[in-house]
RNA sequence: GGGCGAAUAGCUCAGUUGGUUCAGAGCGCCUGCCUUACACGCAGGAAGUCGGGGGUUCGAAUCCCUCUUCGCCCACCA
């Protein structure tokens, strides 16, 4: 036996760890010191809203962002991860109001102050719960600096750029038709108003024209048609040519608005002729500015018909407080009535939806606070084509380039009551200002009267300052002298536009002097997948099809989660993850801790007796074979790493450890260390304990971004630790060019050769497992044939022979390998074998093998091949050939040998 | 209407600049094994005309064209 450890031999998550994320904690080891000589790296968190629970969404980019960020903190840079919460002024009022309305309130029951109030009770009461989740996780954030976006420092940020802005001219009032949700009761901006495509249906309504005849109009919205005051053509459309200048009587309401000629129309469409509503249509509100046209509002903010302003009697009293949808049915119904519709079809279009409620939006005429975004843009633009900024994958730069380019302006205020109020002031004079401080009289008059504007900020106006607001900004301190600009920008696509190209312009624009790569926020930005299901729908809460990351961490533990999370995410690509079957999709990691677990076992029963130091003369063909190995290894994830091939990177290490260190170096070194008897010393012990300490501690680096509780659990074990010492802030490996040993890889390749075909050979003749054949192993041209005769041992035990000998020239049944540079090794068992139904099988491969090698006789007889193939491949071609000739002998040899003809 | 991504073993996916790790991994499946770290394991194995078609090349999963099927983003067509 072993000597006794006290590890179980299956790994336990869940009590490791809860420790090691206390411990990290207590260590301080992830708080970023604003005086540590390091070159710093940063991250920040996108801040999840403050009301979310987490979700493999925030799993993914998090587990992301922790390895990049834990690698660069092994690497030495001072690491910083900030993490914190967003204040998500849509979403959080909407969750509070639905609790106020199963109370059977509204917030206007609660009045402002007493609303917001609430909301902040609820944001304390729950607020902290994702950053818990996210510890949880194991994101090695420096949690000392979390912030929330509407920390009073945060929101003094906030107002400052509101005034710069505003004294830039960059925020202006505008009056123009922008997307409404009447659920939400509040305006949002282009990129919160969501295209969903739908099949509606196309109501074409005459329209009765002054002095006879109809005129017919297409529209899928017809209870707009209440706030209509024209109807418009194309000026070149003959069909209408008679008709401009002429008016129409608007049904139901009767009165007469003009028939135009516009330009924008599109003959095409519908009938050619549009029904003119500038309140309630963007386009519409263009031409009706072109001619001058009235704006009649009958949409409510709730989204019900109401009379405009003015009362021109458009609203019939009986349609009055209807909702919009059960208006249009009414109206429609009407005007079937009146013998005026003239026909319905299906008609499939893209219709905006709330980006939070889901609820139709519509377009509406208000006044509301924008930002002139193409100054902005400008900026944003030459960083990223200055090569300042990086996109990875770089396919996403011409969407960035796109967007940025045709910006708009943006709808900053939204009708809500949390959030950031909007800090623009207006006196009694009627004048209006921007302030950073609450002011006690109009800076213009002196007026003491003044009131704030109700409205509050949209929420990206507060997260687009993320990346420095959370560092202190505006006031100079050392956080921001030290860690912005930060480094790496890692999140879904998904809100490239809401949040990424912002945080850029509003870094390039709170930045004004320097060159441009101290002023944007970050100089690289990685754009993940989004998590999906089997469907390869993506999971929602919604659409049922989530995975519930603590249940996850509860079943198959953290570092599992984190495994499946990186193992799967392929540069940019989606990950699909099996909500139906949890096993499948986190059993691999589980299982791979459970691996190291147990190497990890198996090492440190055999580090008690490990030397500091190793002669390297004593280092045996596999010692030196598995060092070489991993130094491949280290410079392998390194580079995946560096270049967010992080799915990469995390094979490389499982590869290294399960398929090198587990299969081959492990068993290799067993019966060299003999069964337990640790006093025992001879130089290829301690050669091979110090290699089995070396690797082991290396692969537990490697690996401790990505698994970072059992690799930490597993490292303290080692012996020679300091106290203290975390594995979180230890040093990541370097290559070490002394060990990499070619020559002793191809030795050792030639010896797992060796074995797998004699264990092959033993499945293929059903030699029973206990059975100790004796074998012998040809060795012919091989530089050194004492690469086996070394290995005899090893051969031995790896292939459970009783007996193995060597020999240099006889040739019989058994098994054959073949090298690069011409060398063989060919396994004969001796022993009694059953080869009564080996014939056909053998037959059937002779035959392939044939037809393989005419054509590559066909191959290596083109002229062509020859003069155009580099020089290598050719000679790769004719060895090939070679070796499947002698694989050929072989086969005849075998055939003939078991009697076949 | 524009742009992008995906299609590779039964399932989920890798495959970076065409040529020695190019036909791979994990899971599943088949055959044996509790072999002194691990059955969440060990050994062996079956399994794919790399979506279809064309082209470039001595050589294509990889480059070009085209078609098909999914998915995403953007867009003021009522």
């Amino acid at each position: 036996m072993v000597p006794s450890f006290d590890l179980p031999p299956q790994y336990e998550p869940g009590e490791v760890e809860r420790r090691w994320s206390q411990q990290w904690e207590r260590a301080r080891s992830f708080e970023a010191r604003v005086n540590a000589p390091a070159q710093p790296y940063v991250i920040v968190m996108p801040p999840p809203n403050v009301t979310a629970v987490l979700h493999m969404g925030h799993g993914l980019t998090c587990v992301i962002q922790d390895v990049l960020i834990r690698c660069a903190r092994m690497r030495g840079r001072e690491a910083l991860y900030l993490p914190g919460t967003d204040h998500a002024g849509i979403a959080t009022q909407n969750v509070v109001e639905r609790q106020l309305a199963e109370e059977g309130k509204t917030r206007f029951d609660l009045g402002r102050d007493a609303f917001v109030e609430r909301v902040w009770a609820f944001v304390r009461q729950t607020g902290s719960t994702i950053i818990e989740q996210l510890k949880i996780i194991g994101c090695s954030c420096d949690w000392t600096r979390a912030r929330f976006t509407l920390d009073a420092e945060y929101s003094r940020a906030v107002r400052e750029v509101f005034v710069r802005l505003w004294e830039a001219g960059l925020i202006y009032r505008g009056h123009r038709v922008i997307h409404w949700c009447s659920r939400c009761r509040t305006a949002l901006s282009d990129e919160e108003a969501e295209f969903e495509e739908e099949t509606g249906q196309l109501y074409y309504i005459r329209y009765p024209v002054d002095g006879g005849s109809t005129l017919t109009v297409a529209t899928t919205r017809p209870e707009t048609m209440l706030g209509d005051t024209a109807v418009a053509v194309h000026p070149d459309d003959a069909r209408y040519r008679g008709l401009v200048g002429k008016t129409v009587r608007l049904p139901i309401v009767g009165l007469a608005i003009p028939i135009i000629a516009d330009r924008t129309v599109d003959p095409a469409f519908g009938t050619g002729a549009v029904k003119v509503t500038p309140a309630h249509d963007a386009n519409d509100f263009e031409i009706g500015a072109r001619h001058d046209l009235g704006t009649p509002l009958i949409l409510t903010e709730e989204g019900r018909l109401g009379e405009p302003a003015g009362g021109a009697g458009r609203v019939p009293p009986d349609l009055r407080g209807l909702d919009r949808f059960a208006a249009r049915e009414r109206i429609v119904a009407r005007l079937g009535e009146a013998g005026l519709l003239a026909k319905v079809e299906p008609h499939r279009h893209a219709v905006r939806h709330c980006y939070r409620c889901d609820t139709v939006v519509e377009p509406r005429l208000s006044d509301q606070w924008f930002v002139a975004m193409k100054p902005l843009a400008e900026p944003a633009l030459a960083a990223e084509q200055d090569g300042v900024i990086r996109l990875v994958p770089d396919r996403w730069t011409s969407t960035y380039r796109e967007w940025l380019t045709n910006i708009r302006d943006w709808n900053i205020s939204r009708q809500l009551w949390w959030g950031h109020r909007i800090p623009v002031y207006t006196c009694g004079q009627g004048h209006t200002w921007a302030a950073r401080e609450t002011p006690r009289d109009c800076p213009n008059c002196g007026a003491t009267e003044i009131t704030q504007d109700p409205d509050v900020l949209d929420t990206w106006f507060s997260s687009w300052l993320w990346p420095f607001a959370t560092l202190g900004w505006p006031s100079r301190t050392d956080d921001l002298a030290r860690f912005y600009p930060g480094d790496t920008l890692v999140t879904a696509p998904d809100i490239l536009f809401f949040w990424v190209t912002r945080m850029i312009m509003a870094g390039t624009y709170c930045f004004p002097t320097g060159p441009l790569q101290d002023r944007v926020p970050f100089h690289t930005v990685y754009l993940h997948g989004v998590v999906r299901d089997t469907a390869h729908r993506k999971m929602s809460k919604s659409l049922g099809n989530g995975i519930d990351p603590l249940v996850v961490v509860e079943r198959f533990g953290a570092d599992a989660l984190r495994w499946t999370c990186v193992a799967n995410t392929a540069l940019g690509q989606d990950v699909i993850l099996d909500p139906a079957d949890l096993e499948t999709t986190f059993a691999p990691g589980r299982n791979f801790a459970n691996k190291l677990w147990n190497i990890g076992r198996f090492v440190l029963a055999q580090l008690p007796a490990a030397p500091d130091a190793v002669d390297s003369g004593a280092l045996t063909l596999a010692d030196r074979w598995i060092l070489s190995r991993l130094q491949t290894t280290i410079r392998e994830v390194t580079t995946s790493f560096e270049q967010f091939r992080l799915d990469e990177g995390a094979k490389r290490c499982y590869d290294f450890v399960w398929k090198e260190l587990a299969d081959w170096y492990v068993e290799a070194v067993k019966p060299r260390l003999g069964q337990g008897e640790l006093e025992r010393r001879s130089p290829e012990q301690d050669a091979a304990r110090w290699v089995l300490a070396r690797c082991f501690d290396a692969a537990l680096r490697l690996l401790h971004p990505v698994v970072p509780f059992i690799t930490e659990e597993l490292w303290q074990r080692l012996p020679g630790r300091t106290p203290g010492a975390l594995l979180a802030v230890a040093p990541w490996p370097e290559p070490d060019l002394s060990f990499e040993d070619p020559v002793a890889e191809g030795r050792f390749d030639r010896v797992r050769q060796a074995i797998e075909k004699i264990r092959a050979l033993r499945a293929d003749y059903r030699v029973p497992p206990n059975a100790r054949l004796a074998a012998t192993v040809v060795t012919r041209g091989s530089d050194d044939p004492s690469a086996f005769t070394g290995e005899r041992e090893t051969i031995q035990r790896l292939a459970h022979l009783g007996s193995l000998t060597f020999d240099g020239e006889s040739r019989k049944l058994g098994a054959h390998a073949t090298f690069g540079d011409g060398s063989e090794v060919f396994v004969a068992l001796e022993g009694a074998i059953d080869l009564g139904q080996e014939c056909g099988r053998l037959s059937t491969e002779r035959a392939r093998l044939d037809a393989q090698l005419t054509g590559l006789a066909a191959k290596l007889a083109n002229p062509n091949f020859v003069a155009r193939a580099p020089a290598e491949v050719v000679a790769r071609e004719r060895t090939k050939e070679r070796e499947w000739q002698v694989q050929r002998d072989v086969l005849d040899a075998k055939l003939k040998a078991l009697g076949c003809s």
